[in-house]
DNA sequence: CTGAAAGCGCTTACAG
DNA sequence: CTGAAAGCGCTTACAG
């Protein structure tokens, strides 16, 4: 008979009976009361832990509620940004996880501390945290690893932080294909218009840049190399100074598409031709620039791949899992297009 | 004796004797079951609202978790969308609420009911929906008006239904103020390039041009009409057949900003020159229209200001006040920028 | 579609 | 400190 009784339901009579107590005994220990002895104490607890026991809140806050990732991003109004976000939908859609969107450039929540942000976190249920394009120091980070909370950092605007985990691209070597193809074109003045100078991204696509021209033996010229940040209007004011260098430049390798763009815009005012006046190659990879006029030649990066591999980095955290690597970076790959040829003369 | 009486604990009986029904019938209210009478569930939501009941496990839930709502949207490739949420988004942020994302494009969750997905909103504690540009049925919405979740429609993609709160903006006056300000310039041949035949902002669009024709006495030609999905590859193709009529039209007003761009690449491959040789605008209003080549005379919608209202309209609902209107709809209003000219000779 | 009755699972009050 | 008994509030099953 007892062998092929069905499982008893998970009730707190349940646990009584599994433990040799009476229910509200078990009532007690369940709601933290303290007029309970010690070793009835550890005995409800044992069974408790060994049975999986949840009350009826727990069980029916577990109705499978899906998994929620946090992404946290300074703004949508670049398509970077909402090329990666869509890369996380994708996979957040094919994985049952819901997405939640923070986009800082409107300070919400600005006002708590990392710690506070932390324990909200934990009590709104939430799981992971996927940073984009952002700087953070390891003091800020700490309260979510001390709480386990999974967090993927894509293309951190400051040097990677101890155990940080992160996605990004090749950027040194997109940089250095970018250059290397202006001075294929026969360039030998050539400009590069950057993102914020402390940017990790950056500094990796100057050095691309850098490392280009010298395996050419063409001299790095300090005053060719601009930085701010990775919008437009800072290509709209680049441009114009580089415009007024002697000699100027005959081409651009701007550090991203929306720079780029302002290229592009201040060029059109100034009735500079493009490419027949100045070359410019973007960064990025966006479909800004492949619908630009005229349609930009750009290092392109996969942004849909990195939110991807951002997810799926939060989720193998989530899952306990080991990671082999602190680090992914995928590869850049430049697309050539209508903005650059060889320089005039 | 009964002045002074402490009022009673809100339970579920006391639910029933205030609506003059049995506890089940509240009970299944509460739950969303559907096995109840429409005037019995009005009196027992009635009652339901007027105490503030809270069953025990959102009383246990009530540690204070900021609202939750879902936006729902198509895709963010195109900036409408985006701007949309970038309203939602800037209110969510000053109102201390959460965004969830959902972008249907990805076909998230497709395999579920109605039925199922909003009780999937009831387990996981979101508050409201506002959903971007879709159609959707009265049978869709009901078992979410019958849980009591705030839907708000931002341009509904059908026509609107009884009691869905919806919110878009003047589009009969902006396709009268378009159409008016090419005929001012001297059009008499107009094309109208229009988005999907059904959804109502396109129609509303459509009849403002036929009425600011009908007023300087143009008739409407049929074959001048076109519709389409509101994207690029709509305006391409209809750019192609726009150049076969004959008289070939002076200018085209599309329905818009997307596919306005697509008209203009489709002009720069054949050599067209807008606006010398064609007069374009769009509607919309997007950045897009601002940095397109040339700028793009556009009717500008307010969409971050129904972004936020769309907001604004689910939490008030959430608040339980009553609504003034079940639709609101803001001002458009032309922006001349450089794709409209007087037609050439 | 409704509700009286039974039931369920947890908690409370209190005797020992 | 423990547990039998009573109680609470919600839900289920089903007769009408």
């Amino acid at each position: 008979m007892a062998s092929n009784e069905r499982p008893a339901k998970l009730t707190l009579a349940a646990i009584a009976r599994e433990a040799g107590v009476s229910a509200p005994t078990v009532s007690k220990v369940v709601n933290g009361r303290e007029d309970v002895a010690a070793d009835t104490r550890a005995k409800v607890l044992t069974a408790l832990e060994r049975t999986g026991y949840k009350s009826p809140l727990q069980r029916k806050n577990t109705v499978w509620r899906r998994p929620v990732v946090e992404v946290v991003i300074d703004t949508l109004n670049s398509a970077y940004g909402v090329e990666v976000l869509n890369g996380v939908l994708e996979h957040a859609a094919a994985s049952d996880v819901e997405v939640l969107l923070n986009v800082t450039g409107q300070q919400r929540g600005s006002h708590l501390s990392p710690e506070q942000r932390a324990q909200r976190m934990v009590d709104e249920g939430r799981s992971g945290m996927i940073v984009v394009t952002s700087a953070f120091s390891a003091a800020e980070l700490e309260p979510f690893h001390r709480r386990q909370i999974p967090i993927v950092v894509i293309d951190p605007l400051n040097p990677p932080q101890g155990e940080v985990v992160s996605v990004g691209a090749s950027n040194w070597a997109g940089g250095k294909a970018a250059t290397a193809h202006l001075l294929g074109l026969g360039h030998r003045r050539i400009a590069f218009l950057g993102g914020p100078e402390a940017a990790e991204c950056n500094q990796a696509r100057l050095h691309g840049y850098m490392a280009a021209l010298m395996a050419d033996g063409v001299a790095v010229e300090e005053s060719y190399i601009f930085s701010g940040p990775f919008r437009p209007d800072n290509g709209v004011a680049g441009m114009k100074s580089i415009l007024q260098l002697e000699p100027r430049p005959t081409a651009i390798f701007a550090a991203s598409d929306s720079i780029a763009l302002g290229i592009l815009a201040e060029a059109r005012r100034q009735k500079i031709r493009i490419p027949e006046d100045m070359s410019v190659v973007g960064f990025d990879g966006t479909y800004q620039a492949e619908e630009s006029v005229p349609p930009l030649t750009s290092v392109s990066q996969p942004l849909q791949e990195m939110g991807r591999a951002a997810l799926r980095f939060v989720m193998r955290q989530l899952r306990g899992d080991t990671l082999d690597s602190h680090r992914v970076e995928l590869a850049t790959h430049l697309v050539v297009r209508e903005s650059t040829a060889p320089p005039a003369g």
